[in-house]
DNA sequence: ATATTTAGTTAGCCGCAACTAACTGACTAC
DNA sequence: GTAGTCAGTTAGTTGCGGCTAACTAAATAT
């Protein structure tokens, strides 16, 4: 019952609208990624059944304490490996873009080591 | 009519076993791969289709030029994302799986930095 | 010469993750 | 109070990339 890129995608949206919204719900999902609504319908389905979102009787969509952990767990990722493109020189659309793809296949090995490399050399 | 990951995958394996074997066919590919013999079958057609191998009545498969350029542009990602992961000090193992993942999703522009910065800092 | 093994193909299935079309149900407007 | 809009679901499709089963055709062995 491991999550899938796609579904790690779902709930770092889920987590980023949660800072701009007090409300979300499928539509918003939906709206940000630029996917259909019954492509979200079917991921917050899946989602649930792994424990990661509950949605209320209204529609909001909400993180579970595990699915909040995964969600910051993944959006460090994504911050930090653009951090370090950027201090690599590459432009910050490009770092954003080929952070949002690596996120997802980086052990937490390389991560880490990657990680203490950016304390290491920034400033 | 772009490649996927899958595509890139089977060029590599393609371009690492035309290093050790004088001839390649599809059941060498399918051996180093792990992956059944149907399965190559098909990626050879699409591969063909592509104009990115040949396959000799033998059976014996052939890069073409392109074909060749793309797993040499593959294979290098390769080596180079594990030689920047190890001298961070990833262990090779995980260094080499991690490596085979990034490869297919990185930009030009991303692996060029990445270069660069091995460059400037080993030795 | 017949039997077996080897290599490759064809046909069809499965899971994943997107899609459209079309429905339901609720809230809004006139 | 009927009409229209908005949100979400259901049903069915598509493409990708694995899989097995079963076939063909060629090479090898007895």
């Amino acid at each position: 019952m491991s999550i899938q890129e796609s579904g790690e995608m779902y709930l770092e949206t889920i987590y980023i609208l949660s800072k701009r919204l007090q409300v979300i719900r499928s539509i918003d999902i939906s709206e940000e990624m630029g996917y259909s609504k019954p492509s979200v319908s079917r991921a917050m389905g899946l989602l649930k059944d792994k424990g990661l979102i509950t949605v209320e009787p209204s529609g909001n969509v909400l993180l579970t304490k595990t699915g909040e952990k995964t969600a910051k767990n993944i959006y460090e990722r994504h911050t930090i490996l653009t951090d370090v493109l950027v201090s690599l020189g590459v432009d910050k659309e490009t770092a954003v873009q080929d952070a949002c793809r690596i996120e997802h296949y980086i052990s937490d090995r390389t991560f880490t080591a990657i990680k203490k490399h950016l304390k290491e050399h920034s400033v």
